[in-house]
DNA sequence: TAACTTTTTTACCATTTGGTATAAAAATTA
DNA sequence: TAATTTTTATACCAAATGGTAAAAAAGTTA
């Protein structure tokens, strides 16, 4: 479609590159903390130690560089999620082993990407006034393969007789709930943070829950 | 602490009441879609149908009236999330029934209050500014005592050797989606809005996967 | 080095925001 | 009915917000 240009590395369009990613992380960060509306373009500009005007100078606006936030989230988000079908249509992995690596993938989601994940959940309660779009266009389409696939398991009878639609529902809950609800969890833990063994934990406890619920034994 | 005032009913002090209340639904809905940034003092007067001016006469300022809209939902959640330990040790009712009833209750929760759920759910998110001491100083303890009684249980042998802890904070997880997710399920599962028998078909699939994952058997 | 492009800074502004001060109106009580 | 309290409406404001305009500064290229 567009034509792509190769870039020639200049200093600035070096300089460029690392200053944009810069402010999304730092954008990131206070979507993930204080959501849209709480986040205004001057503390975000402070976040990425630029001033506002410079800041404006390269996110025209408040909702585009949201928007990019977002996808650039999502691009990470839907490969992973889009897992499932990958791997079960090329190789022949059983259902325990193709289920069993999406939830630790989905885990390190949540551990390695916590803001992005927060930003998306935000987004998600509030209705999605950015993304249904996005979501009906992308997401639908792989959810309904995956869902086709599960079926097919039950059907050869190597899963238990479960809800194909629910349980997806139920993975991504239990396993986002370790980014968007970490600060409960670290009330009712009694930690000051989540430490690399409490996702171990958690990916162990949960991965057990969903091996038992759709029926397959427990690797020791 | 207070000396408590017994209200005499005038039809100004019962005009005050049903006001205060329709303030505070009108508060709910806006601040679960629009957080607590997005939503001005303006929007929520004009939804509750009053001059700003009026609104803050009755909650003298915004961060006031976020904090009744979080209590008064906390109010009815705990009691539910106190469920376990109450029932526990009261009735001699097997894991199976006593979890079997808090899923139940908990969906229940989603379906009847979504707002408050979403508020609720942003507050964490967010890093539960207002709300850390709460959780630390009346969730954390009831907490504790119901890992203490799933310890229990699996001490007895009436429960697989599950992760206490972690089983809670996939329930929570899985029950909630269905009100803070609500619109991804929506567009998942083709619908415009979710309906009693989506909750009922979530219901089952979720406490199937629970009861499943601690080692129960599924009653048809 | 000169022309040109990209980046940064400075100054500014209209609108929205949460909130105050105050007086008018309505309801309650003596 | 008069005095008092509660409720509502009017007028206003300082601070913060997203964003524009324009020019200075720095970097790139011919």
């Amino acid at each position: 479609m567009a034509t792509v240009k190769t870039e020639k590395r200049t200093r600035q369009s070096i300089n460029r590159e690392e200053l944009e990613s810069r402010i999304l992380r730092a954008a990131e960060v206070l979507f993930a903390e204080k959501g849209y509306s709480g986040s205004s373009m001057e503390a975000i500009a402070v976040a990425a130690n630029i001033s506002k005007q410079n800041l404006i100078y390269y996110f025209k606006n408040k909702e585009l560089l949201y928007k990019r936030v977002l996808t650039e989230m999502l691009d990470v988000w839907i490969e992973k999620l889009s897992f499932l079908e990958k791997n079960g249509e090329d190789h022949q992995d059983t259902p325990e082993v193709i289920i069993r690596r999406y939830v630790r993938e989905k885990m390190q989601l949540s551990r390695l990407y916590p803001n992005g994940s927060k930003v998306f959940a935000h987004e998600i309660i509030s209705g999605a006034p950015m993304l249904k779009e996005y979501l009906v266009s992308h997401l639908k389409p792989q959810f309904d393969r995956d869902v086709i696939l599960v079926k097919t398991w039950i059907d050869q009878g190597l899963v238990e007789n479960i809800d194909p639609e629910h349980l997806f529902f139920t993975i991504w809950a239990a396993t986002q709930t370790y980014a968007d609800f970490s600060v409960q969890m670290e009330v009712l833990l009694g930690k000051p943070r989540l430490e690399a063994e409490d996702f171990e934990r958690a990916e162990i406890a949960v991965t057990d829950f969903v091996m038992r619920a759709i029926g397959a034994k427990t690797k020791a």
